[in-house]
DNA sequence: CTTGATCCTCCAGTGGCTGGAGGGTGCACA
DNA sequence: TGTGCACCCTCCAGCCACTGGAGGATCAAG
């Protein structure tokens, strides 16, 4: 027997949160256990059942992940969208900061892409010996 | 008083290493301490003592991971390395794999710069009730 | 009543290091 | 010959963002 205000309204337990989102169960506990995602109410049997809030939440979450934002900006972004009267320009500083890092990083990848293309192209095929991939990496000066 | 046959030749110590090869001290202990360094000589007093040999097995590495080689990846390519007579292709494979994984980084991060770029490109600079960021997180769909 | 899915907590592992504690050693300079 | 400091040693904890497994309780359907 559920506690009826636990049964009442669109509730759901932890695997059916997990099926919505996309967010495995583990990680769902994870970000709990970090402050993430607020404690939801328990059964008198301890499983969790969450709501409509929680879901947003979740997703919100989840969508910035994709987004490649990391947990530290996850929780400022969380932070300011529950506080809609604020500024967004603090919201607009994170999504930068981490668009310069992301270009950064797609430079990184491509010089990285041009060394391994020119390194494959190069080889032969013959023993390793004579190979151009082993060679490059004894050899290589940095230039990344 | 240190061992004749350590003191002997070109042998330095992990600090000299460090600085020649650009690999901090505590990542080449660890690197011998997963097996992808041997473990050199000791003097007496249990400090290691590298030679040309480890120098350059270290410089390989580095160089492999600059350009973004797992310790997996570089395990097989050392191995391969100490076996010159060996046929080339496999070398070659690891490296393809890995810049195929490279592009499609690439791929992923340009997508990700795409939906930034939007994101704060849309923002105007209210309050976050209002804020482009902010709502792009909440509504986001799954293009990625 | 049974069966299988789901849930719980706790803990260890991933990759590739990084840094700190607490202690021993080597070397240059006075 | 002292002395002071840089260097070395081992062991262990922490970083990020999870992931998965053990061992046990509970739920829901047939």
């Amino acid at each position: 027997m559920t506690l009826p205000s636990l049964a009442a309204s669109g509730l759901r337990p932890i695997g059916k949160l997990a099926a919505a989102t996309g967010v495995k169960v583990p990680t769902i506990r994870f970000y709990e256990e970090i402050g993430l995602l607020p404690a939801p109410p328990r059964t008198a049997s301890d499983r969790r059942m969450y709501d409509d809030g929680a879901e947003r939440r979740l997703s919100f979450i989840r969508h910035a992940r994709q987004l490649g934002f990391d947990l530290n900006a996850i929780r400022s972004l969380l932070d300011l969208s529950d506080h809609p009267e604020r500024p967004c320009a603090q919201a607009n500083a994170i999504a930068e900061r981490h668009l310069a890092e992301v270009k950064q990083k797609i430079a990184q990848l491509k010089a990285l892409q041009r060394e391994l293309s020119r390194m494959t192209a190069e080889c032969a095929g013959g023993q390793v010996s004579a190979c151009k991939v082993i060679e490059a990496l004894h050899h290589h000066t940095t230039s990344l």
